[in-house]
DNA sequence: GACACGTGCAACCGTTTGGTTGCATACTCT
DNA sequence: AGAGTATGCAACCAAACGGTTGCACGTGTC
């Protein structure tokens, strides 16, 4: 039952609720309204998300806060950096070709 | 069965394809060999990846090569734009009073 | 043309997923 | 203490997922 991030985030329910709490924290009750579903499958959603630590709680009385871990995002963005590697040296190699014809053209 | 790009990556399998190809571009065969599972399998998730066009094919006689649409990968750093700026937000203001701190010790 | 090879697709199967309903628990207010 | 509110959890269900096996189709090779 151990889920990772990008299992976490594959639910488009899911990135909704991440959404939402990013701007504040919220109740299980809060966020359901914003949706067309149960208050149960929201509180599904939510005990996903807090398996894999990317919200965390806090007890006010009798209501609970859910937050977003947002370090935990930088995971997804650990993840990317190996492509965006190899899409910034695409571009850079784009830009190579482009200026060589550029100084081509000026020969003439 | 539309998925979108972040059910794609959502699977260990799937990510293990994607950075295979990134490296360079491979036909199923040879995908296949890197895993434990069957060929068919490999083949059900390249179908996956590219319906939703994070990969395209390349026929090459009876070989179909494989190649990543590093292009598609922005959308997820598109997304993950929105939480990046949170978390670089609030790197600014924790400086911020390390900042406000260093300068009322100056002040003894 | 016959055969091996590389590949995709359909059918099937057990497991997981996302949802619902119903109930138990904990806190608040009077 | 009793009523009402906020929440989590278990049981159940249909649909989707990831895998396998078997087969069909196109492409090279002899």
């Amino acid at each position: 039952m151990k889920r990772d991030i990008f299992q976490a985030i594959a639910d488009p329910t899911r990135r909704a609720i991440i959404a939402l709490i990013a701007i504040q924290a919220m109740t299980p009750n809060a966020i359901a309204e914003n949706f067309h579903t149960t208050r149960q499958a929201v509180s599904k959603h939510l005990r996903i998300l807090t398996e894999c630590e990317l919200v965390t709680t806090e007890q006010k009385g009798r209501e609970i806060y859910y937050l977003l871990e947002i370090e935990k995002m930088k995971e997804i963005d650990k993840w990317l950096e190996q492509y965006r590697q190899i899409w910034e040296t695409r571009f850079k190699q784009l830009e190579d070709v482009l200026a060589k014809i550029k100084k081509q053209k000026r020969k003439k």
